[in-house]
DNA sequence: GCTATCTAATTTTTT
DNA sequence: ATTAGATAGC
């Protein structure tokens, strides 16, 4: 017996030992999933598999990383096994076989920024008059949509004849221009790195040949969380051997939004009719308070597949409701609670989960005070930041002349007298002649075009020595000699002079972080940093420094901590107000609390605030339905929330808190009002104005405004004229 | 063409 | 409050 399966118990074993076929695992949580596909990864190998002949896919280079350092500690010829993101292991077949598909293996990775630029560039030109933002917005949703359900440009025309009112005014049109530019810019989005080798494995048989021979073993980790391009992908990955492993937990499925289709794990079997189905039921992870908890309350959803999470742990601690006046006294109860209990859990050992990263402004401000350590998670990502975002801009630019997006962010920067003007002139003339922008920029230079020929001539005498700088020195290098041929640093202090320290700090951490990668990978070209920093976000200098971890209830997904504190568990934050109407959405909502909940190993508050400024307005939420939902027996509320909760009689919270007095009965957030002067509005909160209570209403007409609730009617219209 | 000022928009966002 | 992006004025 193999001494990989002690310590397993009995359905855990037969997972990992599974051998041929199709298998889809509902791994409830803290089941020990991750162990599951770590061991069988490690016993394949050691029975005969090549390591190479194992994929591993997850979503999160958080998850990738730990699954593989995991599976290596178990067989280090793990390393040779692909255990990775979707993203990038798409990226990096596409890689492999870009011409298939005429681009060139130089392709520029978009993240969401950059794509909504080339969206930009794509509707200025169609629509030169209209509400760019907007329509922007709009179409940016409509294409994630669109890319998530694998359905390519010349598929849109029949889905937009089939559900129109998922298909915005021209979208068809733009979908396929967008492509269409981006083809031209040799780059593509986060969605296409998916929608690409889809296409790829759909209309190229060679292709489809290779990869699906080529691994013999299939994991896919999360499986709640993959979309229909996902899905179609792996089905044409494993489809030669037939050997997919599946495993997820649709109560933990959070990203519908996302295009994510549980279904594709709940209805599994329909694809793979000769699936073998185990489900980890049994929680290794959590008291028994914490999973009765969050079972509990997780059956109150209508749509799941049918389970129950069990736990042989002890009771442990009760689950610690509290409320408090506001957000700012919320967020200080936390830290003075962490603070208190320092000798139990380590400041490493905690963590705050929140649905809205706005929350995260209070905690800090509280956790400063305490002289508490802290890590946030997913905030201002380091490579959105401008500076970073403007060397990676110029690399690019090197790595893929074509990327036009890239070319637009450094043309002029830093100020070369390169406006607005000048790029119109090169992007119509490029347009005239149907040639790419930096030939355009070539061939005005050789007319010698008035004006800007000599401003374009220097930019490009720039790039190309940059280009020959570059390409010829060792890869650490590039950021330092950017910084110097640019000046870059003399520009970031005239245009930036309080925060250049700063910006300096992070294009420092930029090259180090290059050198580090230079260094682990002494064979890595630029192109190979590039895909590596456009597909993973890691601010190595947060990482390192520890505390207690801060960050959004969807970051929190996959980790777990010995204490863990929910912030804000008030109805239109936890349910959030945009998803409170709808009961699908509202069911994820849930799923939420619960993906927070089953993170806590030992202990685990849930907090919340009467009242709480979000931006400008102060709001007044009602405590979450879902404290409603987890009984009584696994709770203990503090003083503070009993006198307000009065836990006896769990019905009459909301009551008793939204009816408080008479005023709030009539005027209570969300009711419909009319103002004589200015019209029917909307109630989004109350504020108090030197004692004064107002109610802060949103009118149709005149936008935001506080006022006396003795000055509104209830209902649209008045009774009275106005 | 560049800079300063104003305005609108802020759910979640693995990649 | 904060930020990014658009517009108006130098």
């Amino acid at each position: 017996m193999s001494e990989l399966l002690l310590n397993l118990n009995s359905v855990q074993k037969a997972a990992v030992l599974h051998r041929e076929g199709p298998l889809v695992i509902f791994a409830g949580a803290g089941s020990g999933k991750t162990r599951i596909i770590t061991t069988r990864i490690a016993y394949l190998i050691n029975h005969g598999v090549l390591p190479w002949e194992i994929l591993a896919v997850t979503f999160t280079n958080k998850a990738a990383e730990e699954m593989r350092s995991r599976a290596e500690a178990l067989v280090p010829e793990a390393k040779r096994s692909l255990i990775t993101t979707f993203h990038s292991a798409c990226a990096r077949w596409l890689r492999e076989f870009a011409s298939e598909l005429g681009f060139d293996n130089h392709f520029s990775i978009y993240d969401d920024q950059d794509s909504s630029r080339a969206l930009k560039q794509v509707l200025k030109e169609l629509h030169p008059k209209g509400d760019l933002p907007t329509l922007v917005a709009e179409m940016r949703g409509f294409l994630s949509y669109i890319k998530t359900a694998g359905i390519f440009p010349h598929e849109a025309e029949q889905f937009a004849l089939d559900y129109p009112q998922m298909v915005p005014t021209g979208g068809v049109t733009v979908y396929r221009l967008y492509q269409e530019y981006l083809a031209q810019c040799n780059a593509m989005d986060f969605g296409d790195l998916l929608l690409n080798l889809l296409l790829l494995l759909r209309q190229n048989q060679r292709v489809r040949e290779i990869l699906s021979q080529r691994y013999q073993y299939i994991m896919v980790d999360e499986f709640q969380d993959t979309n229909r391009t996902q899905f179609e992908i792996i089905h044409h990955l494993a489809n030669r051997h037939r050997n997919l492993v599946v495993v997820g937990d649709d109560d933990q499925s959070i990203y519908s939004w996302r295009g994510a289709t549980p279904s594709n794990i709940i209805d599994f079997d329909q694809t793979y009719p000769d699936a073998k189905r185990i489900a980890l039921e049994q929680n290794y992870r959590c008291t028994g308070n914490i999973v009765g908890a969050a079972s509990k309350l997780v059956a109150y959803n209508t749509k799941r597949a049918p389970k129950t999470l069990f736990t042989e742990a002890a009771a442990g601690d009760a689950i610690e409701v509290h409320l408090e006046v506001d957000g700012e006294m919320e967020a200080y109860w936390i830290a003075e609670r962490i603070q208190s209990e320092r000798r139990t859990f380590g400041f490493d050992d905690i963590a705050i989960f929140y649905r809205t990263n706005s929350q995260s402004r209070s905690l800090e401000e509280a956790l400063r005070r305490f002289k508490i350590p802290y890590t946030i998670y997913g905030s201002l990502e380091f490579y959105e930041r401008l500076e970073i975002k403007d060397m990676v801009a110029y690399l690019r630019l090197i790595a893929n002349e074509s990327d036009e997006i890239s070319f637009l962010r450094v043309i002029n920067v830093p100020t070369r007298g390169l406006g607005d003007k000048a790029i119109e002139q090169v992007q119509q003339f490029a347009r005239q002649q149907g040639i790419g922008l930096m030939e355009a920029v070539r061939r005005l230079v050789q007319a010698g075009t008035p004006k800007i020929g000599p401003k374009l001539k220097y930019f490009h005498d720039l790039l190309a020595a940059l280009k020959d700088d570059i390409r010829s020195s060792p890869l650490q290098e590039a950021v330092k000699i950017l910084l110097e041929a640019l000046e870059y640093p003399d520009y970031l202090k005239k245009k930036f002079p309080d925060q250049y320290t700063d910006k300096i700090d992070n294009i420092q951490e930029l090259a180090a972080g290059m050198s580090e990668y230079a260094k682990r990978n002494p064979e890595a070209h630029l192109e190979d940093w590039l895909q590596a920093v456009s597909l993973v976000r890691e601010d190595t200098e947060t990482a390192s420094i520890g505390g207690v971890s801060l960050m959004t209830l969807h970051m929190a997904k996959g980790l777990e901590f010995r204490r863990v504190y929910i912030a804000g568990l008030e109805d239109g934050l936890l349910p959030h107000k945009n998803s409170m109407d709808d009961p699908s959405s509202l069911e994820e909502e849930r799923r939420l609390l619960y993906v927070g909940i089953t993170r806590a190993k030992e202990k685990l508050s849930l907090t919340c605030a009467r009242r709480r400024r979000t931006y400008n307005t102060e709001m007044v939420n009602p405590p979450s339905r879902f404290l409603r939902e987890v009984p009584q027996e696994f709770i203990e509320f503090t003083l503070k929330a009993k006198e307000l909760f009065e836990p006896q009689a769990p019905s009459s919270l909301h009551a008793r808190y939204v009816y408080e007095d008479d005023e709030e009965a009539t005027l209570e957030a969300g009711a419909k009002v009319y103002h004589p002067t200015y019209g029917p509005g909307i109630i989004e909160g109350f504020d108090d104005h030197f004692g004064q209570r107002k109610a802060i209403v949103r009118f149709r007409d005149f936008g935001y405004r506080k006022i006396r609730p003795s000055q509104l009617h209830a209902g649209s219209s008045s009774g009275r004229s106005p």
